[in-house]
DNA sequence: AAAAGATAAATCGCGCACAATACAATTGCA
DNA sequence: TGCAATTGTATTGTGCGCGATTTATCTTTT
């Protein structure tokens, strides 16, 4: 039998790798979701609360653009983390359009914790730091090809 | 001055494998987002559809477990593709629990469309076979670390 | 100094994702 | 045969994510 040139809608869905990329992100979010049920917390809400104990209090706006998340996702999450007790809000005075989103001594406490959570993926990620360190790379170049795709 | 040991609180989000793929996803999603604009699908109803057609009629448990997802989530999602007059549903009657989901004609149709998507797609992926190949292996056995890593 | 434009955050509507639950059909087993 | 466990799908509630719009504040222009 003649082999013809295999064209695009050939490709099963295990052999895309959107589709990987989309997997690797539900397995993400299974792993954190179970490693951070004693913190309380959601995976975005804990990438949040990194940001805010590495960075210090950064305004909504920085917020949404570390986590490239829009305004409509931020303002919610952040809404819930302010119920919990673990952020405060506050209005810069300097310019009052922005909004200073301040840890509480609860959402600093809460760091402790979080050690417990990272070690418990790094041993779930399984690959040893010069192989994630390659991964990091290819992943980010990736992306970078895609968002500069989408830009034009 | 003392160079004291990394510790995992030290770790900024971009040195974070999980938020690696976390922005790729996005990226992916934004691309989607825009390639699929002209055919009126989102981005998971675009798996699903090229599920459809490359497997034929499958049942709502297929199509949940092959895209990993939870019936709370498939089964709006094929509500939507009905409306669309995408594919029709029809109970099997050899086991009425099982609900079967069908392409009509139109959603078989829409296939046409899907190639100019692919290729959009792979353009904006912009990596050669060979190196996407790695790729996909690549992420493929992260998330089978991680998958078993969530199963214990 | 007033009008026009730009920017920051919040709000709304829609769709995805999962846990928990409900319910009906089927299977297994005593 | 009869009834309990299992299986397949649907439903509900909560949270994430984005586009579009709104409101308030700040900046620029004139």
């Amino acid at each position: 039998m003649k082999t013809r040139l295999k064209s695009t809608a050939d490709i099963g869905l295990d052999q895309m790798l959107c589709f990987a990329v989309y997997k690797a992100e539900q397995a993400f979010n299974r792993v954190y979701r179970q490693a951070l049920e004693p913190l309380g917390l959601t995976y975005p809400q804990f990438l949040t609360m990194r940001l805010l104990w590495s960075a210090g209090n950064l305004s909504v706006g920085e917020i949404s653009e570390r986590l490239g998340l829009d305004s409509g996702t931020v303002t919610p999450l952040l809404k819930r983390l302010t119920l919990m007790g673990l952020v405060k809000k506050a209005r810069r005075t300097d310019d009052e359009r922005r909004v200073d989103i301040f840890l509480t001594d609860e959402g600093r406490a809460l760091e402790a914790k979080s050690e417990a959570v990272m070690q418990c993926i790094a041993q779930a990620i399984a690959v040893d730091g010069q192989e994630g360190d390659e991964m990091l790379m290819t992943i980010n170049r990736l992306t970078a090809n895609l968002t500069d795709a989408a830009e034009r």
